[in-house]
DNA sequence: CAGCCGTGGCA
DNA sequence: TTGCCAAGGCT
């Protein structure tokens, strides 16, 4: 079985109490019962239907970095039908790619996965890797976009971490309002604990992201619809927060304001456009656009032309289609 | 590891 | 209105 024992005793009368072999905490997620609410709760995303390849399914996840489901969705659609396969996106022009990003921001991401396709399509014979180590070798795929990916595509039993399921293991689990900082080895080993042994692991990890994103949220979760049996945190009586709240990161006036309003103006324009049409998107501080313009290019978002003037990187590089 | 990297919607 | 937050990754 597992690294779990029952022990005697119910808690709150709900059911058998479960103690982690290794660890102290009173494992609370049930995972046919939450395997069970997925399969009548779990939101119709394209991403999911079942033609939806692991190349298909990994351009989602990079969208999904740090970006809302609803505005992914569409780029997302468009983004497949047109570049669908890794070779496919590997031939595409890095400004078209840029472009087809639109504002989903982040757009190092865009770039990151056009990277992405070029390795998987030169040296991973244009097939997705299934297997995590080799996954994180792969531009922008991360802890999370790895294991999202061989679970998501592969089936793969694997803990699947991200900020929904931290915070509901910190909650069910663990008994408290938030997750603490983030701690990689501790974070993987906690979901690894909670993973079933069997075929539904897959699942049963889909199942817990899905239950941070519609029910146990960070703002105002509905616990009335939630379907554990049992939490920690609300045997606890929902205590509050304890340590300080994350510092607030920010956004206007920004070099990160800047950088998106210089790229607004590069992927609205075919042609190379002029510096004084740039210097316009930020008057009051020319140093500081300056210095957003010049990380531009460093990232390799933006190219200079022989004449001076500015464009997307790649611009004309496209190999048609 | 703390800080940085876009954007928009909602409480 | 404004701060918080959203399927993170990289340096």
């Amino acid at each position: 079985m597992s690294a779990f024992h029952a022990v005697t005793g119910l808690l709150f009368g709900m059911g058998p109490i479960l103690h982690c072999a290794r660890c102290e905490y009173v494992v609370s997620i049930s995972p046919p019962e939450l395997v069970d609410w997925y399969a009548q709760a779990r939101r119709d995303l394209p991403w999911r239907d079942p033609d939806v390849t692991a190349w298909q399914i990994l351009v989602s996840e990079f969208m999904l970095q740090q970006t809302p489901v609803a505005r992914v969705a569409p780029i997302w659609l468009d983004w497949v039908a047109r570049w669908p396969t890794p070779s496919a996106t590997a031939a595409a022009g890095a400004a078209d790619v840029l472009r087809a990003w639109g504002k989903l921001g982040y757009p190092r991401r865009a770039k990151r996965l056009h990277e992405c396709a070029l390795v998987i399509a030169s040296d991973h014979g244009d097939v997705v890797p299934d297997d995590v180590e080799v996954l994180l070798t792969l531009p922008g795929v991360g802890a999370y976009t790895a294991r999202a990916v061989a679970c998501f595509a592969y089936q793969k039993r694997v803990p699947v971490v991200d900020t929904n399921v931290r915070r509901v293991v910190a909650r069910a689990v663990h008994g408290l309002a938030d997750a603490g900082n983030p701690s990689a080895t501790r974070d993987l080993a906690d979901v690894e604990a909670l993973l079933p042994e069997n075929a539904t692991a897959a699942t049963f990890s889909a199942a817990l992201m899905e239950l941070g994103a519609t029910v146990c949220t960070a703002r105002s979760p509905k616990c009335g619809i939630c379907p554990l049996s049992v939490c920690a945190w609300r045997a606890a009586g929902y205590p509050a927060s304890n340590g300080p709240a994350r510092k607030a990161q920010g956004y206007a006036g920004t070099d990160r304001q800047v950088r998106g309003r210089l790229m607004d103006v590069l992927r609205a324009s075919s042609t190379p456009v002029e510096r004084a049409a740039l210097d316009v998107v930020w008057l009051r501080d020319p140093a500081q656009r300056d210095r957003a313009l010049d990380s531009l290019l460093v990232d390799g978002l933006v190219e200079q032309t022989a004449d001076g003037r500015f464009a997307l990187a790649g611009e004309g590089d496209d190999a048609g289609a």
